[in-house]
DNA sequence: ATGGTAGTAAAACTA
């Protein structure tokens, strides 16, 4: 069975629908991990995948943050949150089998702020999350805006923003004491080495994606025994490239299980 | 060293 997954910091659903509803209905993924809807509830427009044949499930308080996932098949076992808060970052559940999670990580604001502490203690937690529910031997999911770039191949910068919150070294080392727990780099998986390969160009930059000004923070992360299943995984720029533009891209990954 | 844009929501905050 193919399983195509993908995920995509919108940026606010409700202004992202000329983007989210057409690529849903071109691309058809079984999941769709969604960060920053910017949508309380009461106000998620559920109704626009539905009408296209999608589940959706979500989270969202308001101005800030929101998750959401949208599955051909009903999710199941969905919950949110990490220990008890942030139940607008942190949404999950199991499709067909593969447990899903999907996260919008803090980002930080900047290093010398609590915010940055708040961010490198959510990792920890959330390192803990898998510790303590999930095994490595289990095929697993983790999707999402991470707020990470792992390696410097992933900034186009690595000096210049050595001390930006998304690239700075503790960020970087939580991080990777997450996908130590036992995740595969997805993506990386499938373009070792290739350098250029950004998920995120910020809107202030001027001609960001001309001048390979981007970032690879969007991740989808598998345990070793989904990640042997993968067959390809790839970077959509075109949303990025739209007339009413977002700033990150999509992410996608396909698996034979 | 700063500010550049976009979003929510109605001024300031977040990214």
């Amino acid at each position: 069975m193919r399983l195509k997954v993908a995920t995509y910091n919108v940026n606010s659903i409700r202004s992202r629908l000329h983007i989210v509803i057409p690529w849903l209905e071109k691309e058809r993924p079984d999941l769709l991990c969604m960060q920053e809807t910017k949508v309380s509830d009461d106000k998620f427009p559920k109704d626009k995948f539905e009408e296209i044949g999608y589940k959706v499930v979500f989270r969202g308080f308001g101005r800030y943050n929101g998750v959401a996932i949208a599955s051909k098949e009903e999710l199941e076992d969905v919950s949110f949150g990490l220990f008890g808060r942030d139940e607008d970052r942190l949404i999950r559940g199991v499709y067909k089998g593969v447990k899903v999670i999907n996260t919008y990580v803090p980002q930080g604001y900047k290093i010398d702020d609590p915010k940055y502490q708040y961010k490198l203690k959510w990792l920890e937690d959330l390192r803990r999350l898998f510790d303590r529910e999930y095994s490595p031997d289990d095929l697993i999911l983790w999707c999402g805006d991470m707020n990470v770039a792992p390696e410097e191949i992933d900034v186009h910068s690595p000096k210049k923003l050595k001390n930006h919150v998304c690239f700075h070294i503790k960020a970087r080392e939580q991080f990777k004491k997450v996908m130590e727990w036992g995740f595969v780099d997805v993506f990386r998986k499938h373009h070792p080495g290739e350098p250029k390969q950004y998920t995120f160009y910020d809107y202030r930059v001027p001609k960001a994606v001309e001048r390979g000004l981007g970032w690879r923070v969007d991740h989808i992360l598998a345990t070793k025994p989904l990640a042997e299943k993968s067959v390809n995984s790839y970077i959509d720029l075109k949303p990025r490239l739209a007339e009413k533009p977002s700033d990150h891209t999509i992410l996608v990954a396909e698996f034979e299980i």
